[in-house]
Order: C-alpha cells, then structure tokens, then sequence
RNA sequence: GGCGGCGUACCCAAGUGGCUAAGGGAGAGGUCUGCAAAACCUCCAUGCACCGGUUCGAAUCCGGUCGCCGCCUCCA
C-alpha cells in the first residue's frame, strides 16, 4: 500500500507517486530570518523531517529544499532598529536558527538556498510573466502579478477572488487589489538589486517558485509549509509557477497545523511566543518531538509546558526501557542506517506501524503501537528472555531513524537527565553517592526510620533513589 | 460575509460504517520490595457536543442546533 498524503489541492488524501525512477523531491518552506524561532516553527520543521526520514526509510531517495528568507520587510525593519545592515541581521539569525535546527535534530536539507543567492533565476521568471502577460511593472519600480489574467487563481486555498475581503488598497498602482508584488521598488536606504525596472528587492513569494524549481524542476512531488502558508503565500507561488511553465507547480500540498497557546493562535502580534531556545532550556528535544508526533501534524496542538513536561515523562518511560534492553544485551544500541529501513518490513510491529505512517503520517497512532511494543519489551527483560528482547529493540531504533526519536545512547540520555536534576537540586555526585552509602549503612542495621528519613531528604531535593538487584540507583525526579 | 477545520474519559489524543472506542499523562487496586521507586498485571467513556435522519448496524454518512479555532494582512 502506498503512502497517502492529504493534498490542500484537493482536499483529500491521495498517493504519493514518485515522478522519477528511484525518488521524489519535496520542497518545504522555511523561515524569514529576522528573529529567533519559535514552537511554530519548531512544529513545521519536525513534520517535514518525519516525513522526509519516513520516505528514506521506506526506502526513497528524497532531494529535500528548505528556503531561507533572508531579504524582506521585517528583515528590513528589525535591522534598522538594531542598527546593523539587513544582510549583517540575516546572518545572525540564519546561525541562530542552525542552532535550533540542530538542536531539533533535524536532518539537514539536501539543499538550503537563500533568496538573496538567487535574484537572478527570480529577474528571468518575473521578465518571463511580463512578457506572458501575466504581469506588469508600475512607476515606482514595482512589478505586479496580475491575478485575474490566471484562470485557476484560488484553487489550492478554495476560495474566490469575488468573496476575499480585501484589506485598505494602499498601493493605488496596482490594477487590482488581490495583485501582488513580484519585485518591489528600492525605497532611499533600503537594500536592493539592480533590475531591468529600477533597484529593488523580491517579493516574498518570487523566490519559492525560482528556487524550487532550480533545484526540483517542475513538477515535483511535494511542497509543504505551515497551513499559515496555504493563502496567499503557496496560492501565490502556484499561479507565478503555473503561468509560466504551463505544467503543475507540486503535486502534493501538504500542511501541518499551527500552534496555540490556550486556544490561540501562537504568533508574534499576539506576543504569545515561546522561542526553541525558550522549550530547549526546560526539555530535551525529543520530549518536544514526542508531544508533536502525538498529535496528527495536521491538527491544531495546543502548547503548554504541562504537556511538555508530560512528554518528557513519557519519553523517560522510553529511554528507560531502552537502556534496559541495551544493558540486557551488554553492548552498545544497535546502529541503524535510516535509508530502506522500513523498505521491506515483513509482518508484526514496523508492518503495522508502516501502515500507521502510510495513513497521512499517522504518527500518533504509531506511537501507540511503540508504547504497546516497549510494554512488550518490559515483560521480557522481566522474563529474562534476552534473545526475544534485543529483536524488539532493534525494532525500536528503527522506528526511531524513521520519526527522529531515540537518537542518543539511552545511557547517555538517563545520565543527561540525572545530570539536569542533580544541577538543580544543587548536589554534587559525590554528595548524592555518601547519602546512599549512608543509607545504605542504615538499612544494613535495619534502621529504617534513618534509611527512609535520608530517602525522604533526597526526594524533597529532586533526587529519587531506587534500589534494584545490582544496587541503589539515583535519579532526577 | 467567503473558505477550511475542530468538539471522544480528569487532561492530551488515535479512530472516516461492523471485533470488548488505540495510546500517553494523572489516578485507584495488586505482584515485587523492610517500606518505597521502577517494571509488570488489573481498573478508569454501555458511550464519542446536542437534536433528528439514513442503515441490519454510525464516534464514523446526511440535515439541523450550539460552542471553539484557523485563513481571507506579515506569519510555520
């Protein structure tokens, strides 16, 4: 069965179907880069990496774009509050959101083009349009897309040019409200590029279509984003695309949906923010990819550090599972090659979680199918069945290549964790290991008034204690 | 006003005509333990906003009502 994906489009799920021999090509929007990324963001990047992972462990070669916009009106407006150039601003954020990115583990895109690397590709496409017809240029300098003259403008948002509402029509040069600009005239002290229409700068939409098809052609299989995205912005760069070359823009159209914050759209207008770097200070990674993958991608999903936090209970259940299994085996976690993966799963688990994924990305109910599976694993570490133990475990860490998830070293992850508690119970080691020895010594005299009066102490700091068949262990609580 | 979506247990959430409505978090009881913790076992929606309808059969399809959200302006 193949995957399905839900196409904006159409509005239904439909097949992915590879237009070449061996891959499919998908083009995600990225970020504006004028200040740091926040959850949104962060939620729009892990759909595109599952999706991207989940076709390479199916076995597909995915060419993967993500745009950077780095030449813009807020750009232009953060920078000059700042007081540094707008390409100086630019650069700093495009490291900044490397930052994020890495930390999300997200697999880095095949290509990450900037808009301002392709100015060129976009002055070719926009002379194309005037000359089609499909657009004009004004006095100012400004080119506009003229969208009555493409017949199927609206298609991918369902909506009507007669029933928008159209905002206070501020630029009286265009011919009608709903055009938009391609390229925009340099106003005194703003950054540009020479152009057969005077200095300026692209329009946002311009450089989607240039660089998706420079680096994908057109058609290709997949074009994603937010579903902030749908309209004007991917509208938009369907009817530049589709005018000119004449063939469809992308097949699938696929849009994850926005977070909130107490059932409000998360933005920056409504100053309701909270920054990657904000959730990477409280949570590890994964707990917040955990809490995203629960929730279909499609859906809205209603942030709060509570379920963070919970996720990152439920990811502890996990890793503890998977540092069990591992110690059981007495070796390393097994090292799994993302790419075909999941290419030909035969029955039992990774075939029900293939078909789970095949349904939309159906990650959520995935993940029921892991818990169940990790269950299962806890019961025969219990049993002390090792041989059956290690094949569910590798089965895991596959299901991990293929949704991001248990990317480090179990062991390496508790011991993260307890290092995150011990700091904030301001502890050293040293003085965690002296109260259990001296627990310990407690317990050995059968005082447990003193032994559970030391755990009781340890417990209000943050630190849990855990006496297992090879000792007491410790961990943050 | 136009378009799209949502309303499932204490919280989150899957589920798109038919086995006992996944799974997570929280909670309760049990096994284990000196006692705990962890793990495991058991329990936790005769019901899926409400009212009608179609059907042998509906959380799932149709109609209506109520409530909530997103897009229509920059937005992941």
């Amino acid at each position: 069965m193949p995957l399905v994906l839900t196409n904006t489009l159409s509005g239904r799920k439909e097949p992915l179907v590879a237009r070449q021999a061996g891959g499919v090509r998908l083009y995600w929007c990225g970020v504006t880069v004028y200040s740091r990324s926040h959850v949104g963001h962060a939620r729009a990047l892990v759909t595109a990496d599952v999706l991207c992972r989940y076709l390479r462990a199916r076995g597909l070669a995915v060419t993967f774009v993500r745009n950077f916009t780095d030449i813009d009106d807020k750009i232009i407006r953060r920078a000059a509050e700042v007081g540094i150039p707008a390409a100086e601003l630019a650069e700093r954020e495009i490291h900044a959101f490397g930052e994020d990115v890495a930390w999300l583990r997200c697999l880095p895109p095949t290509h990450e083009p900037r808009a301002t690397a392709h100015i060129p590709a976009m002055l070719a496409l926009i002379e194309r349009l005037i000359g089609a017809g499909f657009a004009y240029p004004v006095a100012d300098g400004s080119v506009y897309f003229r969208v009555r003259r493409f017949a199927s403008y609206g298609k991918l948002s369902h909506r009507r040019l007669d029933d928008m509402e159209t905002g206070e029509e501020i630029d009286a040069a265009k011919e009608s409200p709903h055009d938009f600009a391609l390229w925009k005239g340099a106003k005194p002290g703003e950054p540009s590029w020479p152009s057969p229409w005077g200095a300026g700068r692209p329009g946002w939409h311009i450089e989607c279509s240039a660089m998706a098809t420079e680096y994908l052609g057109q058609p290709f299989e997949i074009h994603g984003g937010g579903s902030d995205l749908v309209f004007p912005h991917h509208e938009n760069e369907i009817a530049q695309s589709e005018a000119d070359a004449g063939v469809p823009f992308a097949d699938l159209w696929v849009h994850n949906g926005m977070i909130t914050r107490g059932e409000e759209k998360m933005s920056k207008s409504l100053g309701n923010i909270l920054s990657i770097a904000d959730v990477a200070a409280r949570a590890p990674a994964e707990a917040l990819r955990l809490l995203f993958l629960g929730t279909h991608y499609r859906t809205p999903l209603d942030f709060s550090v509570t379920r963070l936090d919970e996720s990152g209970r439920a990811l502890g259940r996990l890793y503890e599972a998977l540092a069990r299994a591992d110690e059981a085996a007495g070796g390393a976690p097994p090292a799994i090659a993302l790419d075909g993966a999941l290419a030909d799963p035969v029955t039992g688990f990774l075939a029900e979680f293939c078909a789970a994924m095949d349904d939309d990305l159906n990650a959520a109910r995935g993940l029921g199918l892991v818990f169940d599976r990790v269950r299962e694993l806890n019961r025969l570490l219990d049993a002390g069945d090792r041989a059956a133990a290690t094949d569910i475990r590798r089965e895991l860490a596959v299901v991990g290549a293929a949704t991001g998830l248990f990317a480090e070293p179990p062991a390496e992850f508790l011991e993260s964790v307890r290092r995150r508690g011990q700091e904030r119970a301001g502890l050293s080691a040293a003085e965690i290991e002296s109260a259990i020895a001296a627990r310990n010594d407690a317990r050995r005299r059968k005082d447990f008034r003193e032994a559970d009066a030391i755990r009781e102490r340890l417990r209000e700091q943050g630190i849990l204690l855990e006496d297992g068949p090879s000792g007491t262990i410790w961990k943050a609580g």
